[in-house]
DNA sequence: TGATGTTTGCTACAGGGCCC
DNA sequence: GGGCCCTGTAGCAAACATCA
């Protein structure tokens, strides 16, 4: 895997974006440009390769296409593939860097005491699976919103294009750190978290998990506080309204559909935990950025 | 006027403190 | 590691508001 660094004390610049759903088979066509694009998976795979290097894309999948090189579909995705895709432009500072390299500049960044995130720079992979795609989808959808504005400064898309790689360069960082730490065997966390992913639209409880897992409520919920830095509940909740956003971002599903989506029996119970987040109604959430530039590339 | 969204108040249960 | 008990809040129901 390689690196894309680049320098943000100024915002990167804006070419254009959209969130493309294929309504039939579709190859991606053949061509070169002269700028960078960045897919994002969000359903469905895509087979597309740049010059001799093929690529698989599944949910959850980045890859950042490199400006004059020649890329092109090498195999038909299926109906109902979607993906965000976006073009930017780089300045003279740009440059792709080897994973070593990118990962030393981190850790060295990461042990000096005076460092305190006063870093200029950015790191976007060429290729990195499973993305976290919840505030990338909030991020992407801001910038969808901001290109298709007539607002006064078209400045306002270059930051918000900067502040989308800003948070992926996060993301990238944190996999970084997490790689390094060793898992413990007889460690339960992992897995329950992963349960209670799975589960998390059946209406579960603290009673569910511990059932499950065989330990007492008591003992499992001071165990996940301890751990996890909150409650179980709260950390169901934040699943759900993670999900709930994703939903009123990318479909039209009205808030007691998404609210029924979710395992809440009361869809007046999930517009009240909604706005405890989120300081929004659901559908002040979605009106907030609605304008979107869909299904062209 | 019906569908959908929002607010408010009540009840059951989760979670924390304390103890064994 | 687990039980008991109290407090805060998640979950639910009803009433009200808004919109097409």
């Amino acid at each position: 895997m390689r690196y894309l660094k680049a320098d943000i004390s100024s915002p990167l610049i804006f070419s254009n974006c959209g969130n493309f759903t294929s309504d039939y088979r579709w190859l991606h066509m053949e061509r070169i440009i002269d700028n960078y694009e960045l897919i994002i998976m969000n359903k469905g795979t895509m087979y597309i390769q740049q010059d001799d290097e093929k690529y698989e894309l599944k949910e959850g999948d980045l890859l950042l296409l490199e400006p004059e090189r020649k890329h092109k579909g090498y195999d038909y995705s299926d109906k109902g593939t979607s993906f965000y895709w976006l073009h930017f432009f780089c300045n003279d500072s740009c440059k792709i860097q080897n994973a070593f390299d990118a990962r030393s500049e981190v850790a060295i960044a990461n042990s000096n005491p005076y460092f305190n995130g006063l870093n200029s720079s950015i790191l976007i992979p060429t290729i990195c699976k499973n993305l976290n795609l919840d505030r990338i989808n909030v991020l992407f959808r801001q910038l969808l919103h901001l290109s298709q504005s007539a607002y006064y400064t078209k400045h306002s898309v270059n930051y918000s294009l900067t502040a989308l790689l800003i948070e992926i360069t996060e993301q990238v960082i944190l996999n970084f750190n997490s790689s390094v730490e060793k898992p413990n065997e007889d460690d339960i966390l992992p897995e329950m978290l992963q349960w209670i992913k799975i589960h998390m639209t059946q209406n579960i409880s603290l009673r569910n998990v511990s059932h499950e897992f065989n330990f007492s409520k008591e003992y499992l919920a001071r165990y996940f506080k301890k751990r996890m830095g909150m409650s179980m509940q709260q950390y169901i909740n934040y699943l759900r309204i993670s999900k709930a956003k994703q939903l009123l971002c990318n479909s039209n599903l009205s808030t007691k559909e998404i609210a029924h989506e979710l395992g809440f029996i009361d869809d007046k119970y999930f517009l009240k935990l909604f706005k405890k987040h989120e300081n929004l109604t659901p559908k002040q959430f979605k009106n907030a950025y609605n304008m979107t530039f869909i299904n062209n590339v």
